[in-house]
DNA sequence: ATTGTAAATTCGTATAAATTAAGATATGAT
DNA sequence: ATCATATCTTAATTTATACGAATTTACAAT
Protein backbone atom coordinates (compact mmCIF):
# COMPACT_ATOMS: atom_id res chain seq x y z
CA UNK A 1 0.00 0.00 0.00
CA UNK A 2 1.18 3.55 -0.69
CA UNK A 3 2.35 5.72 1.69
CA UNK A 4 0.11 8.31 0.31
CA UNK A 5 -2.31 5.88 0.82
CA UNK A 6 -1.49 5.72 4.53
CA UNK A 7 -0.88 9.23 5.14
CA UNK A 8 -4.38 10.00 3.92
CA UNK A 9 -5.94 7.46 5.78
CA UNK A 10 -4.19 8.68 8.92
CA UNK A 11 -5.01 12.11 8.15
CA UNK A 12 -8.96 12.12 7.97
CA UNK A 13 -8.52 9.54 11.27
CA UNK A 14 -7.40 12.63 12.89
CA UNK A 15 -10.09 14.76 11.46
CA UNK A 16 -12.62 12.79 12.31
CA UNK A 17 -11.05 12.71 16.15
CA UNK A 18 -10.63 16.76 15.95
CA UNK A 19 -14.36 16.29 15.58
CA UNK A 20 -15.06 14.54 18.57
CA UNK A 21 -12.27 17.16 20.41
CA UNK A 22 -14.84 19.30 21.44
CA UNK A 23 -17.48 18.55 24.05
CA UNK A 24 -20.57 19.96 23.03
CA UNK A 25 -19.89 18.03 19.54
CA UNK A 26 -19.82 15.04 21.94
CA UNK A 27 -22.97 16.07 24.11
CA UNK A 28 -24.49 16.98 20.29
CA UNK A 29 -23.94 13.53 18.67
CA UNK A 30 -25.12 11.87 21.91
CA UNK A 31 -28.68 14.05 22.29
CA UNK A 32 -29.09 13.37 18.27
CA UNK A 33 -28.39 9.82 18.66
CA UNK A 34 -31.59 9.34 20.68
CA UNK A 35 -33.95 12.06 18.83
CA UNK A 36 -33.92 14.74 16.34
CA UNK A 37 -33.81 18.06 17.44
CA UNK A 38 -33.80 21.32 16.11
CA UNK A 39 -30.98 24.14 16.72
CA UNK A 40 -32.94 26.07 19.59
CA UNK A 41 -33.53 22.46 21.31
CA UNK A 42 -29.72 21.45 20.89
CA UNK A 43 -29.39 25.27 22.47
CA UNK A 44 -31.37 25.07 25.44
CA UNK A 45 -30.01 21.38 25.92
CA UNK A 46 -25.82 22.62 26.02
CA UNK A 47 -27.10 26.28 27.68
CA UNK A 48 -24.32 28.17 24.58
CA UNK A 49 -25.00 30.30 22.10
CA UNK A 50 -27.11 29.94 19.36
CA UNK A 51 -23.54 30.63 16.80
CA UNK A 52 -21.99 28.54 18.37
CA UNK A 53 -24.73 25.34 18.10
CA UNK A 54 -24.63 26.45 14.13
CA UNK A 55 -21.02 26.46 13.84
CA UNK A 56 -20.92 22.97 15.29
CA UNK A 57 -23.76 21.94 13.29
CA UNK A 58 -22.19 23.44 10.65
CA UNK A 59 -18.63 21.10 11.16
CA UNK A 60 -20.34 17.97 11.74
CA UNK A 61 -22.53 18.46 8.67
CA UNK A 62 -19.32 18.95 6.36
CA UNK A 63 -18.23 15.79 7.48
CA UNK A 64 -21.28 14.16 7.40
CA UNK A 65 -21.93 13.60 10.91
CA UNK A 66 -25.63 14.81 11.47
CA UNK A 67 -27.82 16.01 8.57
CA UNK A 68 -31.06 18.36 8.59
CA UNK A 69 -34.07 18.71 7.63
CA UNK A 70 -35.82 21.79 6.99
CA UNK A 71 -39.46 22.12 8.25
CA UNK A 72 -40.97 25.69 8.36
CA UNK A 73 -38.14 27.90 9.97
CA UNK A 74 -37.15 25.56 11.92
CA UNK A 75 -34.13 23.14 10.94
CA UNK A 76 -34.38 19.91 12.69
CA UNK A 77 -30.82 17.68 12.74
CA UNK A 78 -29.89 13.86 13.24
CA UNK A 79 -27.03 11.84 13.51
CA UNK A 80 -26.21 10.07 9.80
CA UNK A 81 -25.34 6.87 11.59
CA UNK A 82 -26.00 6.33 15.23
CA UNK A 83 -22.78 4.18 15.44
CA UNK A 84 -20.80 7.18 15.44
CA UNK A 85 -21.51 6.95 19.15
CA UNK A 86 -19.99 3.63 19.05
CA UNK A 87 -16.38 5.64 18.90
CA UNK A 88 -17.60 7.64 22.15
CA UNK A 89 -18.69 4.42 23.87
CA UNK A 90 -14.93 2.94 23.17
CA UNK A 91 -13.59 5.70 24.68
CA UNK A 92 -15.77 6.04 27.41
CA UNK A 93 -14.65 2.68 28.42
CA UNK A 94 -11.00 2.88 27.92
CA UNK A 95 -11.27 5.65 29.92
CA UNK A 96 -12.77 3.69 32.81
CA UNK A 97 -10.76 1.16 32.35
CA UNK A 98 -7.44 3.08 33.02
CA UNK A 99 -7.54 6.30 33.22
CA UNK A 100 -9.97 7.20 35.84
CA UNK A 101 -9.04 6.93 39.51
CA UNK A 102 -11.85 9.63 40.15
CA UNK A 103 -14.69 7.89 41.33
CA UNK A 104 -17.57 10.65 40.75
CA UNK A 105 -15.72 10.16 37.18
CA UNK A 106 -16.44 6.73 36.92
CA UNK A 107 -20.10 7.09 38.48
CA UNK A 108 -20.42 9.86 35.34
CA UNK A 109 -19.31 7.56 32.90
CA UNK A 110 -21.80 4.69 34.23
CA UNK A 111 -24.55 7.11 34.04
CA UNK A 112 -23.95 8.57 30.40
CA UNK A 113 -23.25 5.41 29.01
CA UNK A 114 -26.96 4.19 30.37
CA UNK A 115 -28.50 7.50 29.24
CA UNK A 116 -26.83 6.82 25.82
CA UNK A 117 -27.59 3.47 26.12
CA UNK A 118 -24.58 2.14 25.47
CA UNK B 1 -26.12 13.18 38.68
CA UNK B 2 -24.07 16.88 38.99
CA UNK B 3 -24.14 19.02 35.60
CA UNK B 4 -20.44 19.61 36.74
CA UNK B 5 -18.87 16.54 36.88
CA UNK B 6 -20.87 15.08 33.46
CA UNK B 7 -18.96 18.73 32.07
CA UNK B 8 -16.14 16.71 33.65
CA UNK B 9 -16.33 14.25 31.63
CA UNK B 10 -17.32 15.63 28.53
CA UNK B 11 -13.97 18.15 28.74
CA UNK B 12 -11.72 14.72 29.49
CA UNK B 13 -13.46 12.87 26.79
CA UNK B 14 -12.84 15.62 24.15
CA UNK B 15 -9.30 16.25 25.57
CA UNK B 16 -8.83 12.24 24.83
CA UNK B 17 -9.44 12.72 21.01
CA UNK B 18 -7.55 15.56 20.92
CA UNK B 19 -4.73 13.70 21.87
CA UNK B 20 -5.95 11.42 18.49
CA UNK B 21 -6.69 14.43 16.55
CA UNK B 22 -2.99 13.90 14.89
CA UNK B 23 -1.96 11.89 12.46
CA UNK B 24 1.45 11.69 13.97
CA UNK B 25 -0.02 10.65 17.36
CA UNK B 26 -2.15 7.97 15.86
CA UNK B 27 0.95 6.18 14.11
CA UNK B 28 2.75 6.89 17.19
CA UNK B 29 0.14 4.38 19.23
CA UNK B 30 -0.41 2.36 16.88
CA UNK B 31 3.82 1.65 16.65
CA UNK B 32 4.25 1.48 19.63
CA UNK B 33 1.33 -0.86 20.49
CA UNK B 34 3.10 -3.80 19.05
CA UNK B 35 7.09 -3.30 20.47
CA UNK B 36 8.90 -1.01 22.20
CA UNK B 37 10.59 1.68 20.38
CA UNK B 38 13.05 4.77 21.61
CA UNK B 39 12.82 7.92 20.13
CA UNK B 40 14.91 7.79 17.00
CA UNK B 41 13.62 4.71 15.72
CA UNK B 42 9.48 6.45 16.12
CA UNK B 43 11.42 9.30 14.10
CA UNK B 44 12.62 7.17 11.42
CA UNK B 45 9.41 5.98 11.38
CA UNK B 46 7.22 8.82 11.27
CA UNK B 47 9.96 10.88 8.61
CA UNK B 48 9.36 13.55 11.20
CA UNK B 49 12.04 15.68 13.33
CA UNK B 50 13.35 14.47 16.38
CA UNK B 51 11.47 17.61 18.03
CA UNK B 52 8.16 16.66 16.80
CA UNK B 53 8.41 13.36 18.26
CA UNK B 54 9.50 14.25 21.34
CA UNK B 55 6.65 16.93 22.05
CA UNK B 56 4.73 14.32 20.92
CA UNK B 57 6.06 12.43 23.05
CA UNK B 58 5.52 14.51 25.74
CA UNK B 59 2.03 15.20 25.22
CA UNK B 60 1.09 11.97 25.32
CA UNK B 61 3.09 10.86 28.18
CA UNK B 62 1.32 14.06 30.07
CA UNK B 63 -1.70 12.07 29.60
CA UNK B 64 0.05 8.56 30.59
CA UNK B 65 -1.48 6.90 27.24
CA UNK B 66 2.65 6.29 27.01
CA UNK B 67 5.68 5.48 29.09
CA UNK B 68 9.46 5.33 29.12
CA UNK B 69 12.35 3.28 30.07
CA UNK B 70 15.59 4.61 30.27
CA UNK B 71 18.51 2.52 29.25
CA UNK B 72 21.37 3.93 28.76
CA UNK B 73 21.41 7.03 26.29
CA UNK B 74 17.98 5.86 24.86
CA UNK B 75 14.51 6.06 25.94
CA UNK B 76 12.13 3.56 25.17
CA UNK B 77 8.45 4.05 24.92
CA UNK B 78 5.67 1.57 24.79
CA UNK B 79 1.56 2.11 25.56
CA UNK B 80 0.52 2.21 28.73
CA UNK B 81 -2.21 -0.09 27.67
CA UNK B 82 -2.76 -1.07 24.07
CA UNK B 83 -6.59 -0.58 24.20
CA UNK B 84 -5.96 2.64 23.52
CA UNK B 85 -6.57 1.70 19.90
CA UNK B 86 -9.25 -0.05 20.43
CA UNK B 87 -11.07 3.33 20.31
CA UNK B 88 -8.82 4.02 16.75
CA UNK B 89 -10.41 0.38 15.95
CA UNK B 90 -13.63 1.48 16.95
CA UNK B 91 -12.78 4.83 14.24
CA UNK B 92 -11.28 3.65 11.44
CA UNK B 93 -14.41 0.57 11.27
CA UNK B 94 -16.74 3.23 11.82
CA UNK B 95 -15.28 5.19 8.86
CA UNK B 96 -15.11 2.18 6.46
CA UNK B 97 -18.83 1.56 7.57
CA UNK B 98 -20.19 4.97 6.58
CA UNK B 99 -17.89 7.60 5.59
CA UNK B 100 -15.76 6.18 2.83
CA UNK B 101 -16.45 5.85 -0.55
CA UNK B 102 -13.07 5.83 -1.96
CA UNK B 103 -12.12 2.62 -2.52
CA UNK B 104 -8.18 2.63 -1.98
CA UNK B 105 -9.23 4.49 1.81
CA UNK B 106 -10.85 1.15 2.13
CA UNK B 107 -8.09 -0.84 1.44
CA UNK B 108 -5.66 0.92 3.55
CA UNK B 109 -8.23 0.55 6.30
CA UNK B 110 -8.22 -3.00 5.77
CA UNK B 111 -4.69 -3.16 5.49
CA UNK B 112 -3.59 -1.16 8.85
CA UNK B 113 -6.59 -3.50 10.31
CA UNK B 114 -4.26 -6.08 9.47
CA UNK B 115 -0.81 -4.11 10.70
CA UNK B 116 -2.42 -3.71 13.87
CA UNK B 117 -4.14 -6.42 14.40
CA UNK B 118 -7.25 -5.49 15.11
C1' DA C 1 -44.62 44.55 1.86
C1' DT C 2 -43.87 44.23 6.88
C1' DT C 3 -43.03 41.92 10.95
C1' DG C 4 -41.36 38.16 13.82
C1' DT C 5 -38.86 34.08 14.66
C1' DA C 6 -35.33 30.40 13.47
C1' DA C 7 -31.02 29.53 11.79
C1' DA C 8 -26.78 30.62 9.33
C1' DT C 9 -23.00 33.53 8.36
C1' DT C 10 -19.45 36.95 8.90
C1' DC C 11 -15.98 39.21 11.34
C1' DG C 12 -12.84 40.43 14.94
C1' DT C 13 -10.32 38.59 18.52
C1' DA C 14 -8.56 35.49 21.85
C1' DT C 15 -6.65 31.04 22.73
C1' DA C 16 -4.50 26.92 21.66
C1' DA C 17 -1.72 23.83 18.56
C1' DA C 18 1.83 22.69 15.41
C1' DT C 19 6.26 23.54 13.82
C1' DT C 20 11.17 24.72 13.45
C1' DA C 21 15.53 26.08 15.12
C1' DA C 22 18.57 26.65 18.76
C1' DG C 23 20.21 25.61 23.11
C1' DA C 24 20.24 22.59 27.29
C1' DT C 25 20.69 17.78 29.65
C1' DA C 26 21.87 13.28 30.15
C1' DT C 27 24.55 9.36 29.28
C1' DG C 28 28.38 6.50 27.61
C1' DA C 29 32.90 6.09 25.72
C1' DT C 30 37.66 7.58 25.54
C1' DA D 1 37.43 15.83 32.03
C1' DT D 2 36.20 15.82 27.09
C1' DC D 3 33.59 14.41 23.29
C1' DA D 4 29.72 12.36 20.76
C1' DT D 5 25.05 10.82 20.68
C1' DA D 6 20.24 10.77 22.25
C1' DT D 7 16.68 13.24 24.01
C1' DC D 8 14.41 17.22 26.00
C1' DT D 9 13.26 21.97 26.50
C1' DT D 10 12.61 26.73 25.20
C1' DA D 11 11.45 30.48 22.30
C1' DA D 12 9.56 32.33 18.22
C1' DT D 13 6.49 31.77 14.40
C1' DT D 14 2.77 30.21 11.97
C1' DT D 15 -1.60 28.07 11.73
C1' DA D 16 -5.90 26.48 13.47
C1' DT D 17 -9.82 26.71 16.57
C1' DA D 18 -13.15 28.76 19.63
C1' DC D 19 -16.06 32.33 20.77
C1' DG D 20 -19.25 36.41 20.97
C1' DA D 21 -21.49 40.20 18.68
C1' DA D 22 -23.65 41.71 15.00
C1' DT D 23 -25.58 40.91 10.56
C1' DT D 24 -28.00 38.24 7.13
C1' DT D 25 -30.86 34.79 5.24
C1' DA D 26 -35.02 31.83 5.33
C1' DC D 27 -39.49 31.17 6.20
C1' DA D 28 -44.34 32.02 7.94
C1' DA D 29 -48.01 34.88 9.25
C1' DT D 30 -50.43 39.07 8.81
Amino acid sequence: MSKENFDKLFKSMSEFFALLSNPDRIKILGLLKEKEMDVNDIQVALEISQSRVSQHLKLLKLNSLVKERRCGRNVYYTVTDSRVTTVVQSALQFQMLCMTTDLNVIDSINELMHIWHF
